[in-house]
DNA sequence: GCAATATAGTATGGCATCAAACTAAATGGG
DNA sequence: CCCATTTAGTTTGATGCCATACTATATTGC
């Protein structure tokens, strides 16, 4: 019916174009994520590394509400994560000793362990997208992509 | 501690730079998806508007194997999402009279009209990028995306 | 033809996610 | 001081998603 179309030619919208981006980007984030957590070790989820990860490479002692927030999740998912990781020995959650209504998160020696043997465990699978995925264009990519992600930070609707 | 580092040099590992790379698009993508599920309306959500959006755009009557493999989405996954959209009128689901193990779905016109008020729905949001984000922006990048889909389709560990 | 295999779809169970309603503690304006 | 408002965290219910195990139908090899 259509001929294919280039997509600098104004033959697509603004709109169809930022939305084919951000179903690219969808499809993409779908796919990572399901392979990369099939090979996460410790029966972690890919929420569960997530949250690890982000402990150890900026520091632990946060509150739930600040980690909600630095990984763009909702307070009830949060506490649910939380839930499972200290479960699991990974995490150890205290009161805040000024705040009676906040408490703080901590790594445990078990909980850095895990997210070493879970960056391990990945590093063969993000090895394999070279040269297929040259470090240039992941390279060019980031800079933009942040770009994006700071506007649609900025501009969350509530 | 450490020093801000440009992505050119070697400091980042090629590994470390694609995972910031696939970091930074869940991110967009838990964003964006959050942030359009909220304006759909007719208690659409995003996974039912997306297998609507690929019925009217790529046309109907396939088999749920097949849609599930274009929206990279699991055979029971499928099944749950065409359910809810089936008891919502939207689509048809009817026996394959070739295949007896197959079925076919197609629109409705409430499915069609569904559609075309969520197009209308989202259309402002996505005005909205413009001009932070520009049209050359999106442009440039979604043939290096297509290249990264591909990849992770082609290497789908299963 | 028939048995082995492959494919289509479903069911179940578990995690992640959001929205909305809720409890408890802190803060601020009179 | 106290009440109203804000903030921290939890709970509940719904959806999406995957993995796994299952049924039913088709295909293939002998």
């Amino acid at each position: 019916m259509s001929e294919p179309q280039d997509a600098q030619s104004p033959v697509f919208s603004y709109e169809q174009l930022l939305f084919q981006l951000l179903n690219e980007i969808g499809i993409i984030q779908q796919l990572a994520s399901t392979a990369f957590g099939r090979l996460l070790p410790h029966g972690l989820t890919v929420a569960q590394f997530t949250l690890l990860n982000h402990c150890v490479r900026m520091g632990d002692g946060k509150t739930p509400a600040q980690l909600a927030d630095n990984l763009q999740v909702t307070r009830g998912t949060m506490t649910s994560t939380l839930a499972r990781l200290e479960k699991k020995r990974f995490i150890r959650v205290a009161p805040d000793p000024i705040d009676g209504r906040a408490k703080r998160v901590f790594l445990t020696d078990d909980g850095r362990a895990a997210r070493e043997d879970a960056v391990k465990a990945a590093a063969p699978l993000l090895s394999q997208a070279h040269p297929e995925i040259s470090r240039d264009m992941v390279t060019g990519l980031l800079p933009e992509l942040r770009v994006l992600r700071s506007w649609l930070d900025q501009n969350r609707l509530a």
